[in-house]
DNA sequence: CTTATTGCAAAGCGTTTGCAAGCAC
DNA sequence: GTGCTTGCAAACGCTTTGCAATAAG
């Protein structure tokens, strides 16, 4: 199934109305690689020529989160952050603090051994967020650190 | 060495004053035994009779980072967290979704698994941060879930 | 036609900052 | 005394919300 599929049976199921605006930013959403704000977002927009208040973007964004399309990251300079989730299995990153490149991997060893702790405390993981911050390859190569 | 000791001398090797105000916000953040943020300290200090205006909290927090008596966590509802870093050395965090509690944890095999999946990147870690949230023991018990 | 959405502007919230008064050294 | 700090209140940046107008089904 694809995003906007899901997107749209998400708000048929609930009866809520498949809006020019929400349309106009499931593009905006789908038309970015990585990651984004809801700022940055609102740029990608105005860019592509729809204008919609902040106010709208703010709105739509739980929708998408809720229903799947997206999901919040770690935050980042006090903004809020999202990453496409529809399609995309779990992972983690590694975030380069000079350059502010984000390299995704995913280590099935590191999720299992995280299942052992958790079981190991009797806990009941429902979701983790690992970050790893340093320096990616060429900023240390280029002697940034 | 003690905390107190330590940003004593952080601040003498920068030739800051150890005021009557620094030395209030010192004793709040060794009242506290875990996790707390800007408000919460305000909070702790008031009770403990101090009256600090909340603009000097936020001014000293940032000594208290720089001087490794503190570090910053994860953010949560949109403010800042702090949790002690002298003394303790690196963890990983437990985040129980329905009581809150936090359960600190190490596992040197995590550790060194994320070592490698960084230099199998070329990266070079600075620092990382693991949240695990689910349900604790007690709330899974409870059936809180 | 009914109900939810939109834009706008105002409010909220945590955090930061300018300025005059007040301590530490 | 000199310089950094403090409190106050105003400013900030991101996000949320009330309200009247508007669009979707």
């Amino acid at each position: 199934m694809e995003p906007a599929e899901r997107f749209r049976g998400y708000l048929k199921e609930r009866g809520l109305p498949f809006t020019t605006a929400r349309e106009a930013i499931l593009g905006g959403i789908l038309a970015t690689e990585g990651h984004f704000d809801a700022d940055e977002l609102h740029d990608i927009l105005r860019l592509s020529g729809a204008s919609l208040s902040a106010a709208t973007i703010y709105r739509a964004l739980p929708l998408f989160v809720k229903s799947g399309i997206i999901s919040e990251t770690l935050p980042a300079h006090g903004r809020a952050r999202y990453e496409h989730a529809w399609g995309h299995q779990h992972h983690d990153h590694l975030e380069c603090v000079a350059c502010g490149t984000v390299i995704e991997f995913k280590d099935d060893a590191l999720e299992r051994l995280q299942t052992k702790v958790c079981r190991a405390h009797g806990f009941q993981p429902v979701e983790h967020r690992l970050a790893i911050k340093g320096y990616c390859a060429d900023c240390s190569a280029a002697g940034k650190r």
